[in-house]
DNA sequence: CTGAAAGCGCTTACAG
DNA sequence: CTGAAAGCGCTTACAG
């Protein structure tokens, strides 16, 4: 049999009006009351009925994780996404919500879908990665004034209004991954950046740029290069640049893309470090690899950390805003000094 | 303002229980009166509050997908988890559930955590991934009588009862790769199997040596040998059994693994398909990797699907079972006979 | 086939 | 500080 408030308050000779106050925490509550109300909740193992609170507060306390899966690769070669959903989940837990798992199938009617969650009131606000993804449903979460934040800074699409979202520091990222190699004595870095497509592409580019300028290096567009994150893009990019410039390090995104690197400099009979440094981001396979990479470390855990604060945010006070979090330079074996 | 049922059966001139039967499709309701409800609530863009539905019907329809994260090697280097997902969200969608995500962190304390979830009627059952993890709660989820299945089968641990699980023939994972290379003549066939606490790493020796029984091969211990879904470890078994044996083909077990093999092998002066042969299963990463590997594909999205189908089982009629996914063997450029 | 009523388990004004 | 009552939006016996 469940155990209801019903019980509690009767246990604890008081009115269930009592006894819910007691057990919110309310103020208007003796402590001698509180006490014993939350000592019978505790003797009967009482834990409150969420969809009945839910109904009568008018509030889900559920976030909706909206994910484009779809875009598998960008995640499938990095624990990115895993310890982002770590940090979303601490976070939530933390602020009383639970997480509801949405998946965006690219062949569904996204909106369509995203007009029912909203209408069936299944969530308070979304929490959506990867704003590069087409977004059909921003019109419907517009017109329904529902919280939401992105994960990753949104393309400029001539928004009307301000979007909440948090993000990697991707200037950052590029700038340190440049300026360490400059440092080293490198001036002719190949980088390779992600599609543009993407808003990181974008804010990475730009950092290599600033890393550039700062050094007095004039920028060579034929070492700028786009792959996608895979081992055989950057394999590709790598094979074809070697035949067309010189360089003496690369600037990759992430581990994929390095072994892809590597591989192709092996063919060519150029060793990392020996003839070619080599840094990338994110660390997720950083450990396995040999050499092991220098790395811009970046921080998924405390971006959907971060991430969730944004939406509470926004929920309880209305507040759209934005978060940057910080990346960090991991020296390692791939980059050595030019002599 | 919300529009309630109330609204519906307003505007379409019936009581509230009778346009609750209508849009419920319950059976005893004129089609006539039917139609009238679903106009009226089609014109009204009514959509139940799901809320209070459950609280109504004493359900919650939602799944509680229970993973312990913290494993997540075995993932990182896959696009099976992601799969996995989007099969399990396609399934619970078809039948009417949402997902709420439980992440399993190795800190906290698991089993209290459940224990929550259960008694505040969060879920109507869980999926829980990766049965090999520590399980804690396994307890709590039978005293309190929840419904739930594993992906992967759970280790024998002496449990009373049975469990429902949905799993890869994993057996037939190895038989087939193994297989696949004595037809091509191979007769020494390094074996690197993942660590012994995982029950698939049981299945895949067992596979591995029904297939050297069948061709009348006797095994040689040594040639078989454990080791992490990872680079490096790959990388270190393959080089270290260099040493001590001949062998002219590998089984590993996911694209990782053939990575680090490859890279050991060319370390010593071996290619790939040339001197030695490979395949490997679970195929994320096949098509960005040189050369193409052979391999023994697995169903991650079928998995979870029909996980999903064996939990709604066990919800509506209690029904324990378990599922087995077949696999398939693409032969690719990575394997190729012996001369 | 349809309607009035009770109930799911909680919270929150409103009196006292 | 505490209690009785109404209400969150739905569903489901129960009568008719």
């Amino acid at each position: 049999m469940r155990v209801t408030i019903r019980d509690v308050a009767k246990r604890s000779g008081v009115s269930v009006s009592t006894a819910s106050l007691a057990l919110n925490n309310k103020p208007k509550v003796s402590p001698e009351t509180r006490e014993k109300v939350l000592r019978a909740a505790q003797e009967l193992n009482y834990h409150v009925h969420h969809t009945a609170r839910n109904l009568a507060v008018g509030m889900t306390y559920q976030i909706g994780l909206f994910t484009p899966v779809s875009l598998e690769h960008t995640f499938s070669s990095s624990d990115f996404f895993t310890k982002l959903i770590q940090g979303i989940y601490n976070a939530a837990q933390d602020k009383g919500y639970s997480l509801m798992l949405f998946v965006a199938d690219e062949a569904a009617d996204v909106a369509a879908q995203v007009d029912r969650w909203i209408r069936s009131r299944s969530v308070d606000g979304f929490l959506i990665t990867h704003p590069s993804f087409q977004m059909p449903y921003l019109d419907v979460l517009r017109t329904n004034a529902i919280p939401f934040v992105f994960v990753g800074r949104p393309p400029e699409t001539g928004h009307t209004s301000p979007i909440s979202y948090v993000d990697n520091d991707n200037v950052q990222v590029a700038r340190k991954a440049t300026e360490h190699l400059l440092e080293l004595g490198h001036r002719r870095i190949l980088f390779i950046n992600g599609p543009a497509r993407f808003t990181y592409a974008q804010d990475r580019l730009q950092g290599y740029q600033d890393a550039l300028q700062q050094y007095d290096v004039s920028l060579d567009p034929g070492l700028v290069k786009a792959a996608e994150l895979t081992f055989v893009d950057a394999h590709h990019v790598t094979e074809q640049t070697l035949e067309e410039q010189d360089f003496t390090a690369i600037v990759v995104l992430n581990a994929m893309q390095a072994l892809g690197s590597i591989q192709a400099l092996a063919k060519h009979g150029l060793s990392v470090p020996q003839d070619i440094s080599i840094v990338a981001s994110n660390s997720a396979l950083t450990a396995y690899i040999h050499p092991p990479l220098t790395t811009v470390d970046i921080f998924p855990y405390q971006l959907g950390f971060q991430a969730v604060q944004l939406l509470q945010r926004q929920i309880v006070e209305d507040a759209i805003d934005h978060a940057i979090v910080p990346c960090q330079l991991i020296p390692r074996s791939s980059t050595v000094a030019l002599h």
